[in-house]
DNA sequence: ATGTTC
């Protein structure tokens, strides 16, 4: 049965998957991957979104929308488009403000009764290690422009080369931690101001490092391959590009808006400014986009670093008795060059993913030798009272949604509705009772990013599952958080 | 998300 949601109408096509047929400018059909019960908190202006984005020159297959879709700018989040590199654009709206913006996770070999007595003071130390909230920076010496230049240009290598981390890190990050299109003078002279002294910084928003243990395993064996084990601490770690990726969002936005008309580009909206991929304002924003990616990479690199050297000092320990190591890096803010199966052949496009992840399938040839059995490690991140989910890539993910999936569990209410739902209540003592510890610097960010505010990413994350996009591997509990 | 409206 037909489902009409403001007008817009969505025919069932699986159990989680609803088709929006082209109209008026589409050129190609929308896909909602979505449950029926979820559909009730869907408005439909993110549902235009999806329609908005089908009418992009070169999309192929299908403007895809991942469950915790939401309304953002231009694009929705929890969105997928991508664009023929032959004669599509790229647009920034595509990816969002905060390029890059992703999630890492470390594992350790420590079983959670391991830190329980000290997690209080761990979770006190890494507040001071780590600079949080808005404008934080300094995390490490000043940086001259040339080693700005060196981040955005060879990205986590330049973390490994200032011994922040192991060549495993470098292997186990999405690209390898560098995107090679990356160019510094492609950037404004705004954007380096504003990024020389904030890496190593974690910023503020739904950004956080949380102190998790596994809590449950679904799929024992990718969780054995993984090092995923009943009761393991790990460190989840969920930031961007800082005001470096905002400044070139931003500077690129109103560059495109201009290369819009130049290129006489229909556009059902103004937030969706792009240029060809291959002119040379397309160009120069994939090098720009693709530095801050690279800064983003670093920043959680050493962000991670200055983890593991809090986790030995304040423990006592030895790397060997510490077994800190890297699972995976993803980025969830994002255009990449990929090759994709279009109307049968293997075609050259631009993905945006923009709060999507990517999740390719084993044996892809873009994964580290250690994944190409399992799978991709697919990171998505839920609310601090809750939990978080570790999947896997699959192929069906491959053929359906250009290798990619949800990215989190998507807001329920508005930033002010959650100041007004936390007047009077105590967070930071319901969170103390559930045996969570929270530092953060301010008590609205903490009010913002409370549990209630965000829908419950177990369901977002099982009509992925339930879709064959990911697998699910393994759950995992919060027990300390820090925040901006 | 963001020197949270150059």
């Amino acid at each position: 049965m037909p489902l009409t949601i403001k007008g817009i109408t969505l025919q069932q096509i699986t159990e989680c998957v609803w088709e929006i047929a082209p109209e008026k400018g589409m050129r190609v059909p929308g896909r909602v991957y979505i449950s029926p019960e979820m559909l009730s908190g869907i408005n439909g202006e993110e549902l235009k979104q999806v329609m908005n984005v089908a009418c992009l020159p070169g999309i192929v297959n299908y403007s895809l929308a991942m469950p915790d879709i939401h309304w953002g700018y231009g694009f929705p989040i929890g969105g997928v488009a991508a664009t023929r590199v032959s004669d599509g654009v790229i647009s920034p709206g595509g990816v969002g403000y905060d390029i890059n913006c992703g999630v890492r996770l470390a594992l350790t070999g420590l079983n959670y009764t391991d830190i329980q007595p000290k997690l209080e003071q761990l979770i006190k130390n890494l507040y001071n290690a780590i600079p949080t909230g808005v404008g934080a920076r300094g995390a490490i010496s000043k940086l001259q422009l040339n080693d700005l230049k060196k981040v955005s240009e060879t990205g986590v290598s330049w973390a490994l080369e200032q011994g922040f981390g192991t060549q495993n890190d470098k292997e186990c990050t999405e690209e390898f931690g560098c995107m090679k299109e990356a160019d510094f003078s492609a950037v404004s002279q705004k954007a380096k101001e504003r990024g020389i002294d904030q890496l190593g910084t974690l910023g503020s928003g739904n950004h956080f490092l949380e102190i998790e243990v596994v809590r449950e395993i679904y799929d024992e064996e990718i969780a054995r391959s993984y090092g995923l084990f009943k009761g393991q601490v790990v460190v989840q770690i969920h930031t961007g590009s800082r005001g470096f990726g905002y400044q070139i969002c931003d500077d690129f936005v109103k560059q495109l808006g201009e290369a819009t008309k130049k290129y006489k580009i229909d556009l059902p909206d103004r937030q969706l400014a792009c240029a060809p991929v291959d002119s040379e304002e397309g160009e120069l924003y994939f090098r720009s986009m693709a530095s801050a990616a690279n800064f983003a990479w670093t920043n959680r690199q050493i962000i991670m670093e200055l983890a593991k050297r809090e986790f030995l000092k304040t423990l006592h320990l030895q790397q060997s008795d510490l077994r800190f190591r890297l699972l995976y890096d993803v980025s969830h803010n994002i255009a990449k060059i990929e090759k994709h199966l279009v109307d049968g052949k293997i075609e050259s496009v631009c993905v945006h993913r923009k709060g999507a992840t990517r999740a390719f399938a084993p044996g892809h040839p873009d994964l580290p030798n250690m994944y190409q059995l399992t799978g991709q490690p697919v990171l998505i991140p839920g609310d601090m009272g809750r939990y978080s989910f570790v999947c896997a890539g699959t192929q069906s993910a491959m053929e359906a949604t250009f290798g990619s999936s949800c990215h989190g569990a998507g807001r329920l209410m508005s930033r002010s509705m959650a100041l007004t739902a936390a007047k009077g209540r105590n967070l930071i003592g319901e969170l103390r009772e559930k045996g969570i510890i929270i530092q953060a610097k301010g008590n609205d960010t903490i009010a913002e990013e409370m549990p209630g505010v965000y829908k419950d990413v177990a369901s977002v994350v099982d009509v992925m599952h339930r879709s064959g996009i990911i697998r699910k591997v393994a759950k995992l509990r919060p027990l300390g958080v820090i925040k901006g």
